[in-house]
DNA sequence: ATACTTGCAAATCGTTTGCAATACC
DNA sequence: GGTATTGCAAACGATTTGCAAGTAT
């Protein structure tokens, strides 16, 4: 299931993000971003880690956490909150929405021209627009 | 500070959601429906808690998250994700959305009609829309 | 009287942290 | 070699739960 080139530019992204490209951080910069279902992934730090123990690779539960919050500080994630008590990580870092399925806890990217504000209100005096969350909280029908 | 008709509609309210009028309910809805800031209020549990100790109401923290949560499923309250690890209480049931303050943590009501999305996506199949949250993420300047 | 609520303390869940052992440059 | 990173276990903060005592109808 490995390609010819296992690590293709990963050890220069995580260089470039100033992060040493150690055994773990690869492994699951692997899974987050060439990984099944990459580039639009949605994470939790208990998935990722579960996929990885999967895949063989041995890393702590405090690692994924760790990782996935340098990762999310450098850019390379971003963290969605939906759900109270649980973070997910987006692989997707590109201005962009998304759909929830209340019933199975899965996210789900909108495309970015899908969903347009008609008119943002001007942030109040004092304060500006550092980034705006679209959730659209779906209901899964049987 | 206590007026001259102390519960005013809200006996009704409670039972009208199915919930028995105990004392600390009552007291509870009348810091949340009547209280400073109302009708707008957004609370975390343990702001409320506070805030009831500070009136000379005894209620113990756990029965803060359970009312809280009693209100919310009578839909009394809605629930406000906007940080991993806290949850959001709104005294405004009707469609809206919030302005974030980053910095302080502080949560604020954008007026229905200010926001408006050009085009909700679809629902992708068997799923139907149960809400739409828009939160506008600001940065507080100096 | 009966069923529902409360408070307390203990339990749980997701996440973070301290520190000794280990890997990277 | 010196610093950054890892793993483990303990610590944490927010929230939930079990159960005995109290309260509403």
């Amino acid at each position: 299931m490995s390609g010819t080139r296992p690590y293709s530019g990963l050890i220069e992204r995580l260089k470039n993000a100033g992060l040493r490209p150690t055994r773990q951080r690869l492994a699951l910069s692997r899974l987050l971003f060439e990984g099944e279902g990459a580039p639009d992934r949605h994470v939790t730090a208990e998935q990722l880690h579960g996929e990885a123990l999967g895949n063989g690779i041995r890393v702590s539960l405090a690692t994924i956490y760790n990782t996935l919050n340098q990762f999310t500080r450098a850019g390379l994630l971003r963290e969605v909150v939906v759900e109270p008590g649980r973070s997910y990580f987006d692989t997707n870092v590109d201005d962009h929405h998304h759909f929830f399925f209340e019933g199975s806890g899965r996210l789900m990217d909108i495309p970015g021209e899908s969903v347009q504000l008609q008119q943002v209100p001007a942030a109040p005096a004092g304060a500006k627009v550092r980034r705006v969350d679209v959730i659209i909280r779906l209901e899964e029908e049987e």
